[in-house]
DNA sequence: GCATATTGAAACGGTCCCGTAACGTTTCCA
DNA sequence: TGGAAACGTTACGGGACCGTTTCAATATGC
């Protein structure tokens, strides 16, 4: 049964989302990333490669050190992992791990249950 | 039309949705909350009052603390305001404002847009 | 009345993130 | 070949948040 329909929210409900997802994420005694950490994995994760330090800080609107701090603490947790670019030996390519593919796995699953969940 | 329907979101679904909210939030220059400050916020305008610090503190699982600093920091951006509980003055019951409805408006108007131009 | 409990806030030390500026390495090009 | 440009990182000072502990004010109960 295909539903090829645009997916619309009352705006109580996309509060509702939200507040649910956050309360999870603050609950879990899990590491937990800012909005930027998020914004930057979620990037490099949906985004088709490669990625360097430089164009994720275009695309997000931030400087370069903020890129490398995010890299140097998600790299810390194994969330992604960097290499040379031995094509241009400037370049940093960040990678996926199997790690950050779980984390964000994990992720997803608590937004799905929780739009689920939400009052019509 | 109504569609009293669930929401069912698809896994790259649900966190493209996170990932372009995000990105917004980022993006913008605006004055951006924390995970736990955002799910304190979102707590206080979506259940129902009166609320407390030692109520929310119980209700995210943190410390009384976490809770201070954070409204501290929210009331500061005017999102809320602290009376003393006349009827028991020890307590301190947090209230909404205007600034704060707007700023969760317009925070939903987001999530709404980026729900909505979701690929199927 | 007085000891005890409760509430929220303040103090303290530690850690992380920020923006700006400077830096070392690598590449480009005149 | 030598200077300029590009890339990512590091250094620095400042600010925000954290958890623990302590505190002042208020309420409760013997």
């Amino acid at each position: 049964m295909l539903r090829p329909m645009t997916i619309s929210l009352k705006p109580s409900q996309a509060l509702s989302l939200w507040h649910q997802v956050s309360l999870s994420e603050v609950r879990d005694t899990a590491p937990d990333l800012t909005m930027r950490q998020a914004a930057i994995l979620l990037t490099i994760y949906l985004d088709p490669p490669p990625h360097t330090v430089r164009g994720l800080a275009e695309h997000l609107g931030v400087t370069k050190p903020v890129i490398t701090r995010a890299l140097d603490t998600m790299g810390t947790m194994k969330l992604v992992t960097r290499h040379r670019d031995p094509r241009d030996r400037r370049n940093v390519v960040i990678a996926r791990t199997v790690e950050g593919a779980l984390y964000l796995e994990r992720f997803a699953d608590v937004i799905i249950a929780k739009a689920a969940a939400l009052p019509r």
